[in-house]
Order: C-alpha cells, then sequence, then structure tokens
DNA sequence: TCTGTTATTGACATTTTTGTCAGTAGTACT
DNA sequence: AGTACTACTGACAAAAATGTCAATAACAGA
C-alpha cells in the first residue's frame, strides 16, 4: 500500500459562490446543447464539482432547473427594463431602443429560455414568468406618451417578434444561405418602418 | 389454477399502420406536453401497445424521434407548398396566403417541431430540415414575379416571424392579458402593411 | 493549536428508462 | 384444418439517471 494518495484538493465555496458557479454551468449547457443536457451528472460535470454537491445545495435536479429559470428571466427582466424604446422620440432613438431589445432577446441565450419554459409542462413555473412580465408591462408602458391600450400591443409585438427572431432567426437564415443576422435586420427594418408609419 | 385467463385482445396491424399509429401518439404527446414527454413507455401507452412493440418497428426510442421530425417535417413542406403568397397579386390574395402560412406554422404543432429540432443538439437532424427548406425554397422563389434576392428576403421574414409568432404569440399574448390569437393578428397586419408599402 | 461548522465527496442505493428475448396469437395462404 | 409468417406481448435484463449517507477536509473562531 506504498501508493500516494492522490488527494484531489477541493475548493470550498460560499453557498452563495457554489450555487453561482452550479447555475452558471448549466447556463452554458442550457444555451449550448438544449435543455435535455441538463442532467445532474453533466451540470456537476461543468461545474467541476461531485453531483452530491450540486444536491447539496438545490436538494433536487429539479430545482436546479427551477432556479435556473428564475435566475434567467431575473437577468432578462433587468436587460429589458433597461431598454428604452419610446414611442414619442425621434426615429433614431427608437431604432436604438429596438435594436437593444432585440439584443438582450437573442443573447445570453434568453431566446433558449423562453423556449424551454415554452415547451416545458409544469405550469407551477409560469407563476415566476407572470410575475416578471407584470414588472416589465408596469414600468415600460406607463412611461410612454400613447394610449395604454395601443402601448400594450406594440409591447407584445416587440417582444414577441424580438424572441422569436431570437431563437429561428439565426438557424433559419443560414438555412436559406444568408448570414445569421439577416432574418434580425428585416424585422427590425419592418418594425421599425411600421412604427413610423403609424406615427405619421 | 381455476382462474379464467383474461387474455388481452390484441390488435394486429401492419407495420406502416402500426408506424402510424404510434407516431401520431407521439406527435400528440409532443404538441400537449413537450419533448420530453416523448419517452418509450409514455409514447408506447399513448399509442396503446406495448413497449416492446414500439422497439419492434422503431429500433429505439431515438429513432423514434428521428421518424417524428421527419414526418411533421414533411406534413409541414406540403401544408407549406399548398401556400401561395403572390407578391405581385392584390393585396387582398396576399393577406389570405399569409394567413394560411400563419396557420400551417402554429398548427399541428409546427412551431413546437420547430423549437424541438432548435433545442436539440444532434447536428444529423439538420440535414432533414434542410432538404426541406431546399424544396420549398426552390419552388416557392421561383414563381414569383420579383427579384430572387428579395423574395428570399420576404420568404424569409415572413416564415420566421410566422413559427416565432406561432411558438410565443399564444403565450405571450395571454401573459399581457389579451387573448390568444393577438400577437398574430398585430404581426400579420404589421406584415401586410409592409408588404404593400414595399410594392408602392 | 484546537474545535465546531459545514461544504465537499466517493461509494452506494434507488428509481427511471431503455432494451432483449422467448413465447403467444392474429392473418394469409395452402 | 393446418402451416408459415410475423406483429405483438410480458417478463426480465441492462443502462442511465437521480438521490442518500457517512466520512473527509477547508476554514473561521476560540
Amino acid at each position: 500500500m506504498s501508493i500516494t494518495e492522490t488527494n484531489t484538493p477541493r475548493i470550498r465555496r460560499t453557498p452563495e459562490e457554489s450555487r453561482a458557479n452550479i447555475l452558471s454551468a448549466a447556463e452554458s449547457l442550457l444555451v449550448e446543447h438544449g435543455p435535455q443536457s441538463l442532467r445532474l451528472a453533466d451540470v456537476a460535470k461543468a461545474a467541476g464539482v461531485a453531483n452530491a454537491t450540486v444536491l447539496h445545495h438545490f436538494g433536487s435536479i429539479g430545482a436546479v432547473h427551477t432556479a435556473l429559470m428564475e435566475r434567467m428571466i431575473a437577468d432578462l427582466v433587468e436587460a429589458i427594463m433597461a431598454v428604452d424604446v419610446p414611442a414619442d422620440a425621434p426615429a433614431e432613438a427608437r431604432a436604438v431602443g429596438l435594436k437593444t431589445l432585440f439584443d438582450a432577446l437573442e443573447s445570453r441565450g434568453a431566446a433558449r429560455l423562453a423556449a424551454w419554459l415554452e415547451l416545458t409542462d409544469e405550469t407551477s413555473r409560469l407563476t415566476v414568468v407572470r410575475a416578471a412580465v407584470q414588472e416589465v408591462a408596469q414600468k415600460k408602458i406607463s412611461n410612454t406618451g400613447v394610449p395604454t391600450e395601443m402601448a400594450e400591443d406594440l409591447i407584445l409585438l416587440s417582444v414577441t417578434l424580438a424572441i422569436g427572431v431570437g431563437l429561428f432567426g439565426p438557424s433559419l437564415s443560414t438555412l436559406i444561405g444568408k448570414p445569421p443576422e439577416r432574418a434580425r435586420e428585416l424585422t427590425l427594418q419592418m418594425l421599425l418602418s411600421y412604427l413610423q408609419q403609424l406615427s405619421a
């Protein structure tokens, strides 16, 4: 028994750090390989910890999924809250705002998150989304000069298109032999032109 | 041993019928509960057959997934091929065509299929999609009067929006407190208005 | 330096999911 | 009827995924 034991050096983090580390790893997996890759072993491996560590901090793999959804939604809300698409401002400002919105919903796997939520059955998770939507809608709608009804419609339209384009745009563009950002360009162009026409 | 054996009456189908029966059941599961519900036991139960029967016809659950994707893509291609959105015809005809396109991509879980493909890693499956796109694009683009480049862009735009709206439209509309078809209405309205403007 | 706390882990147990196989039972054909 | 073919099935085996537990090891505070 003279074989020297290769004690694996342990990294000890605070619970918050550890949770964040695991969730970040899981987020990468989600974005790069899809929801079906969020298995316990895979998440643990990506985070560089043992399976049991993941369970120690979250209790179950399902809880990891929920926490990841919540974290990504929170990030997304924050990103969207930072965007301003003034309906009554000059076209130039609107264009910038919309572009930022599309960026926010395409990058960071936000579209992936949305698709995951959409395809996932469990309605319990919808409450989180609902809360986020409330938060965004409330702030966004109040600070425009247009009537509430129309503001809601415009937001619904913009967000739906942004998420849809964020998820499918790159693939479809590539499939038809165009640069991946083509669908987004076309959509933004149309959306801006439409808004301009409305305000005329 | 006087217990009367309750022989389960067997249904014997042709291989084609059996495969179709299983795939239909799987499709329902996909549309109603998402890809994660496409487990062997669930598919078999939904189809009303034993697990082993599914494997007898497909070999593995993965093969069922592939076959389902291929069948749904084929159906989708057929549906799209039947649509005609003449770029040079009166606005009325265009509106009808686009509406049909949106219907085709929202119903039957086409949007669910697209999201599933998008979230699924395996690139091998992309070849099927690529072939389908080639088929549709080739026919669709040649029979319009507009330049190829622009026709491609318009198709890319329409299809991207249709799939995006088909997947996210109903949920987002509902979340913001509107009827589920609202996002689609808004998108169609904008798209038509934009096309009209282009041709002017 | 000692001690309490707890994040971490490997080994193991449990559950879930997939796949195998030999036998059963419809159906067509003789 | 009898027979060949094979769709079909239950029972079982294998694999994969999740979860449990007791022991270990960082680290803070005494």
